[in-house]
DNA sequence: GCCTGACTGTTGGTTGCACCAATGTAGGTA
DNA sequence: TACCTACATTGGTGCAACCAACAGTCAGGC
């Protein structure tokens, strides 16, 4: 953008930083702007990837279907204290996953409370091909870094996640 | 929360892993999911204290009143590209500023398209109270990290950010 | 037995942040 | 002149997190 060859700026108003803007140095530097920042950018991508081989599925229905494969057939309510996903919106994405057919859900005969939530056949297929996608994902995100930089981000991150 | 002994389980339902469950794998190291993870924690944190010192202003606020301290009096526009802020965004949040009176906006004459928005005396106090409440919530959100561990994890993720 | 309390799934919201579209106005350039 | 751009503003979208309330269900104590 601005190709051209002169920036001549005839109502000279610019009043500060004609150059490259570093932004504020108070927030810069602060890492909850910093985290806010590689999650805006993460998150843009993901949607990005999503959106392009995701079959209008999102982050909540891939979460979901990776825990449900990863753990076998559980309540949600299990399902969402294990994935951080409030009960609500395990019961409306559900809905939604059970409606494509990729999990069954089933009455716990033993609990009639819950839900007994299973992957289907279709539904972890569908969870290696949204695999795929997401792998590509994290490597557009993780792309400034070096490999040894990613072990170290992926570090300290967890460590940053243990905590209450 | 809930220090119980409450495992029931008289219906016994989990088919898997009894003891702690560390989560799913398949999203358990991938740098989407903690970036997230890390976020929704920092954020969460953020909100706590802005909802205790901030006096009704969130995130947003105080991007702009930073940005205008440091940089001076500027225009909109100027002001949503340094903060990464979108335009619209930037109006009504400095409506909210404006109606406070901790910011001032002033037709340009030099070009009536543009505001030049300049922090007030109050807005310039304001901000200083937040950026005690902002210093204390950085503590918290890196608590679990040492003082070289912060140092790494500020500088990955400036990287990090430093992508397109 | 009955009552109480806790847990489950569900519906129907709200909030914060990022983002987009359209509009009216103003400047600059061809 | 006409045209293209930039600016501020209004109004709206989408996603993720979260909360409140409810009916149904179970376990324990009385």
């Amino acid at each position: 953008m601005v190709g051209t060859t002169h920036k001549c700026y005839a109502g000279r108003v610019p009043p500060r930083s004609p150059e490259h803007d570093p932004g504020p140095a108070r927030i810069r530097d602060r890492p909850t702007w910093l985290i806010s920042r590689a999650y805006v950018r993460s998150h843009r991508l993901l949607n990005e990837g999503f959106a392009a081989g995701g079959a209008g599925l999102r982050s909540y229905h891939y979460r979901l279907l990776a825990a449900l494969e990863e753990s076998g057939p559980r309540s949600q309510a299990d399902l969402g204290r294990a994935t951080n996903v409030d009960r609500s919106d395990v019961a409306t994405v559900l809905a939604d996953l059970d409606q494509l057919g990729l999990v069954a859900r089933a009455v716990d005969p033993e609990n009639r409370r819950r839900n007994i939530v299973s992957i289907t056949e279709a539904g972890s297929s569908r969870l290696r091909a949204l695999d795929e996608v997401l792998d590509e994902v994290q490597d557009r995100v993780l792309a400034p870094l070096s490999e040894n930089e990613r072990r170290q981000l992926t570090r300290l991150l967890k460590k940053l996640g243990d905590a209450p």
